[in-house]
DNA sequence: TAAAAATACTCCATAGGTATTTTAT
DNA sequence: ATAAAATACCTATGGAGTATTTTTA
């Protein structure tokens, strides 16, 4: 189970279909069905209604797209929080100028 | 970033040492290199400082670490949630049995 | 100078693409 | 009957291995 597989299931789920979501990934249509097979395969568990117009996830399906979005949101925020730059940013901001041009663009810049 | 990178770089942290952590997971040296080098890419930071006996993580290491670790125990538990099962079970256990074999065997067992 | 990490290269596994078949309404 | 997903097959990217060089205390 890997983050590619969590946002893919994800994005499926939202579109309600493997080949709308497959346009919006700019993926072609089976390689989301291997990766939900596979994932299937991996949980022992059906995770998406197939019909004639699309797909609804089953139970297990709700419950693993909830637990999906929470670690990619956490994935999301990674490089941010990594840098410390939190949602709301805070620190320090310097800005360095050679002599000459800070006088004539510097200034009314600031 | 994917799992994978997290998982190993938790491992190098633990194990003090790219080698020491190729060791543990199985896999030459230089791939962890290939991947530590890739994340500071990513990020644009340095993740460990390395010296002639290991590496010890800077202070962006240390808080990568921190959010590998909780996205690697939510990716842990991710399969037991899907199936409905937490980490304290809970719910209704049935258990069959022939009435013949139940007399002699059942009874006593429980 | 002696460890540990980085680099160079090679190879193979697998993610993903195209074409087609199967399924469900 | 038709739209959508599954299957078959092929290709290519990149993850990982071996051999080697570079770095650091």
């Amino acid at each position: 189970m890997d983050i590619r597989q969590l946002r893919y299931f994800i994005a499926i789920v939202e579109a309600r279909s493997f080949s709308r979501a497959a346009e919006q990934l700019h993926v072609a249509q089976p390689a989301l069905s291997q990766h939900v097979l596979a994932m299937e395969a991996e949980l022992g568990v059906a995770l998406l209604y197939r019909g004639a117009r699309g797909v609804v996830p089953t139970e297990e399906g709700l419950r693993l797209l909830d637990r999906a979005q929470a670690i990619h949101a956490q994935l999301a925020a990674l490089h941010d929080h990594v840098r410390g730059r939190e949602a709301r940013p805070s620190g320090e901001v310097r800005f360095g100028m050679p002599g000459t041009v800070s006088e004539q663009l510097g200034v009314p810049l600031i």
